[in-house]
DNA sequence: GTCTACTGTATGCTTACTCTATACAGTGAA
DNA sequence: TTCACTGTATAGAGTAAGCATACAGTAGAC
């Protein structure tokens, strides 16, 4: 493992903790905060360091395997993969996501946070690492 | 009841039902598709529309109601609340939003959505009804 | 007033999901 | 081979979503 990853979790939100690590390492795969052949801290480390077990963490790397994050392999440490094109998104994924963002910024609206808020977090999302 | 809201669910979605009502709903309130004094449907005619029971209406109504968006009272119809200014969002709000809104870019990144489009999109929600 | 037909509410059940505990199996260096 | 480390698999407890059903409030018709 060369480095672990700044990962931070809210143990009693409504967002499970392995989805929320998961969106963590993702995001820090798409800002160039994890290179492809990084070794991650393995499942029970990690586990420790979260507060949490170590099945959990088990899963939330199996599910950045599926996506094409990590190389998971049993008995090996897990590696961040080569980094892959994104395939051309489908009209229905586009609508759906499309959707969830209106949502979301709806929301974000109705408590008091100002258009100019979001588009500067926007914005700062997409320029890149912090 | 004056004009049922369009409101379109996913059943086997992640996001569950009763969230999805809400999420649309406070959208139609901010965006102003639903002004105060609407009256809704009731949970029974919502639900046989979306294919769903009562209760999951009545959840969302009752969350709604919470929110400060919906009057609710047994034995009367649902009404549109009278828009009270949000408060200002605290540090910790703010910290959180912005820490989902980036995972939330990093995601349709990762789906091959590109920046222009992202852009497009929030431009479009902040912009008002459809 | 009192029916009646409509409201939303409350409670218990089933199912699915999240997280944990524990036992298992693969890898690679000493 | 042994040993200390990897990830995997399965079963269980706790929790939340959705539904069925019985309940209680409201208001118009009579």
């Amino acid at each position: 493992m060369n480095g672990a990853p700044q990962i931070r979790i809210v143990l009693d939100g409504p967002t499970p903790i392995y989805r929320q690590v998961v969106d963590q390492i993702r995001t820090l795969c798409v800002d160039g905060g994890l290179k492809a052949g990084h070794s991650m801290p393995s499942v029970r480390q990690l586990a420790a360091n979260l507060g949490v077990h170590f099945n959990t963490i088990a899963e939330a790397y199996r599910t950045l395997a599926v996506e094409g994050w990590l190389e998971v392999k049993q008995g090996r440490s897990v590696f961040v993969s080569e980094r892959r094109e994104p395939r051309q998104p489908t009209r229905a994924a586009a609508a759906q996501h499309s959707s969830r963002l209106r949502h979301q910024v709806a929301e974000l609206r109705a408590n008091g946070f100002s258009p100019e808020w979001i588009r500067h977090e926007i914005e700062s999302a997409l320029g890149g690492p912090e």
